[in-house]
DNA sequence: GTTGTCGCTAACCAAAAGTAAGTACGCACC
DNA sequence: GGTGCGTACTTACTTTTGGTTAGCGACAAC
């Protein structure tokens, strides 16, 4: 497998090796984390579900992402192991983005989070409906 | 309530009640979504899952979390009705957060996320190096 | 008195996201 | 044979947001 230096006056860097902790400052699961729950990585994930995707496909889909962050977030996502970049040298250029496996996995994850909100959507209006709102 | 059409142009905000719509881009869903997997909001629902918790003691637990950002996001939570505070009017201020059972839902969908993060980081990076930085 | 605690807030600044234009290439049209 | 379109980006610039730092007010301990 792969080495990694393991500072021995504590096995905090290690363990973030095993079992990353988003509590600790330092892990760099922390990272996944943002990429994965970015504005817009979260909408790429649940529509990639849906099968592979062109560039243009994306964006139409996800209603409102500028083509610099949707090419932006698709590298971090490519990035991390969750997309996978396959170009086509045709010349109306044509790409397709597919979820890998681990992809596919983390997009269920995300995937149940956002369904759980547009489901619940009316509840929290009522909720927030109710209260003096501090917004921003 | 009433039947909505299926053409999105028609119906947006109609359809953003009975069910949110993250793809679509006026659906208030999506600032939920924001504050939900907000850098710290994610950290502070899994933080919260384990209880109520005083400000400070947050502050001490979410490593890294600014005094600001952890009131604000706060304050998001709260105006989502995810969060319930009480203060106390002792003059070393007190105030208690606890999830309102809307809050542990949303929580649990975080906490799945999240947990699935921590365990899969070894992949991840992985994932990472092998296309990245090649090893010595 | 001076310092420390606690839950915030206002002022300021750096990072992220938005906007708009440019790039390269071929194709259809006029 | 120049104009314009479509694709998948990149680059430069502006705006929005997130984030850090400092400080407040009231009291308790030293």
């Amino acid at each position: 497998m792969h080495e990694v230096a393991e500072p021995p006056e504590s096995g905090i860097l290690a363990a973030a090796m095993a079992r990353g902790d988003l509590f600790a400052e330092q892990c760099p699961s922390r990272e996944i984390l943002n990429h994965v729950t970015s504005r817009w990585g979260v909408l790429l994930l649940v529509a990639l579900l849906g099968g592979t995707h062109r560039f243009s496909d994306l964006r139409r889909k996800v209603n409102g992402i500028s083509e610099k962050m949707l090419a932006q977030t698709l590298q971090w996502l490519e990035a991390d192991g969750f997309v996978e970049r396959q170009a086509y040298p045709v010349i109306p250029p044509k790409v397709e983005y597919r979820l890998t496996p681990l992809g596919e996995e983390v997009g269920r994850k995300v995937e149940a989070l956002a369904d759980w909100i547009e489901v619940n959507l009316p509840a929290i209006l009522a909720a927030r409906a109710g209260r003096t709102t501090p917004e921003e």
